[in-house]
DNA sequence: CAAAAACTCTAAACCTAGGTTAGACTTTTG
DNA sequence: CAAAAGTCTAACCTAGGTTTAGAGTTTTTG
């Protein structure tokens, strides 16, 4: 300050930036320092130049690049600032969009650890009410209960590149599951119907996406694919011992899914349920 | 499919990821291929790795890094994965705050700049109503009209810090400006008083921050700091020869600063004004 | 005035989450 | 069996810096 001219560190230290930083700028031509002694190469700089980065700090603030800062600082123009903030106020519109549907899946993501630290047992048999869902769908091209999980595994990726080709990003869904009609599982036999993905209220309606209707369901819990059929048919036995009229499709649903404790193997929790009428 | 074995090249392509990806994945250990030719280094794997690959994507989805989510595979531990999902939920929301901050701030570049573009002549002195504003202020410790640039620097400076101290990013204020008391500016004298920055409706109150009121006001357009004391005088004479009068504290407001068009000096459009009564 | 302390220099490596390229090798297809 | 398609490794690139090493310079202290 003595003699108007400052050393990095002392411009760095009122600019709030750091000594690296300052190089950095200098190296990409954004800032040069307003003199460089030839012999030691110390870069000196002048308090008229805050201006300047002042100018940079606040485009950088607004999200943009330092190559379209240099850029708009080298031309002076006007209308190019003015064109580059009109796009980035659209980038950060999309952002902020972006990054309230992944709060959303974080909530639920918690909520669906919490429900599975508090499940019950592994063949509890229940009773309960279970709200309207929303459901992203599919036939099934083949019956895999004949074929087992790869067959399973394909026409679940099918179904989720079907998403992401209608630009729906994995955020949107978050639990799988599988329907088979009320009459194949009255006969006790295992024929997949569809296959789905839960998806939340702010999915675009498609023809694809189907409602479920709210209810009485009786519902077993499980851990594993491997066991459902000896399950579904505890539900079924279950329903005709307590003279319960099947009402609707039978659903087979991942409740929670973290595939963390094995290589191979879905980590699961599942629930399966047929929506009952009392006589 | 076939021999229930894919090639990197498939696995990619029904996962919708590349196949770099999946190497670099392989290298980090988050994925590695289930079986890999020792003489050719071929990568296989098996359909039922998707499992584990929708997790790593999900959870990319939900922001989190990469090394995080190995760390969760590996432990396996529904509680730390709970822990990294509540900590990225206060990440996402503060970032969606500073999203909307950034919204704002573009919002009122851009209008600058289209105020910029249609400013009326250099000199033109005009009657308005200007709405109320707010500003986060600080007395100057010199008068800066004794000294020039320099000193005025340091003091915009000393106000910028005292704003980043108190964690307010530079997003929050666009424009500076001083003032200067009424007395003062109807002496003739320039004496600075107050140095500020204009501050938004989301900026937190404190004692700096004053309202400056709403009224008429005569006003004198200038496109540089050291034409300043010509246009003050000129905009007392007019005030005297109209017979207007000064009801309040003379200002200085940069109304656009765009510090592109050279590498000193700031590149700017102000307003010299003072509120009026009218008798 | 000399030594010590503080500062600055360059060059290179590192960070994330991959993308790209070259040149060699392997597998599949016709 | 040849051509085409696929895959391999290794190295380098992105943006916006941060960190480090080792050497040189400036300022402070005694």
């Amino acid at each position: 300050m003595k003699n108007e001219l400052l050393s990095i560190g002392e411009m760095a230290k009122i600019n709030n930036i750091s000594i690296s930083t300052l190089r950095l700028y200098d190296e990409i031509g954004l800032i040069k320092p307003c003199y460089t002694d030839k012999e030691s190469r110390y870069r000196y700089y002048n308090i008229r130049q805050n201006a300047r980065l002042d100018m940079i700090q606040y485009m950088k603030a607004l999200g943009m690049e330092l190559k379209e800062i240099k850029e708009v600082l080298e031309s002076g123009d006007t209308k190019l600032i003015e064109s580059i903030l009109i796009r980035r106020k659209k980038q950060v519109k999309e952002q902020i969009l972006n990054l309230n549907l992944q709060l959303a899946a974080i909530s639920r993501t918690i909520e669906s650890l919490e429900r599975y630290r508090k499940s019950p047992n592994i063949g509890t048999i229940t009773i309960e009410y279970i709200p309207h869902r929303k459901i992203y769908s599919m036939p099934t091209s083949i019956n895999f209960y004949d074929y087992g999980i790869e067959v399973y595994e394909n026409e679940l990726k099918e179904l989720k590149n079907s998403l992401i080709k209608h630009n729906l990003p994995q955020i949107y869904y978050c639990n799988a599951g599988t329907t088979m009609k009320k009459e194949s599982f009255l006969e006790g036999k295992l024929e997949s119907d569809e296959i789905f993905v839960l998806v939340d209220d702010n999915f675009p309606q498609s023809d694809s996406v189907k409602r479920i209707e709210s209810g009485m369901y009786v519902c077993i819990y499980l851990d594993s694919f491997d066991d459902e059929p000896e399950y579904a048919k505890r539900l079924l036995d279950y329903c005709h011992e307590n003279n319960y009229k099947v009402a609707g499709d039978y659903i087979c649903e991942v409740l929670t899914e973290f595939s963390v404790f094995d290589d191979e193997k879905r980590g699961m929790f599942l629930r399966l349920q047929v929506p009952v009428a009392f006589r």
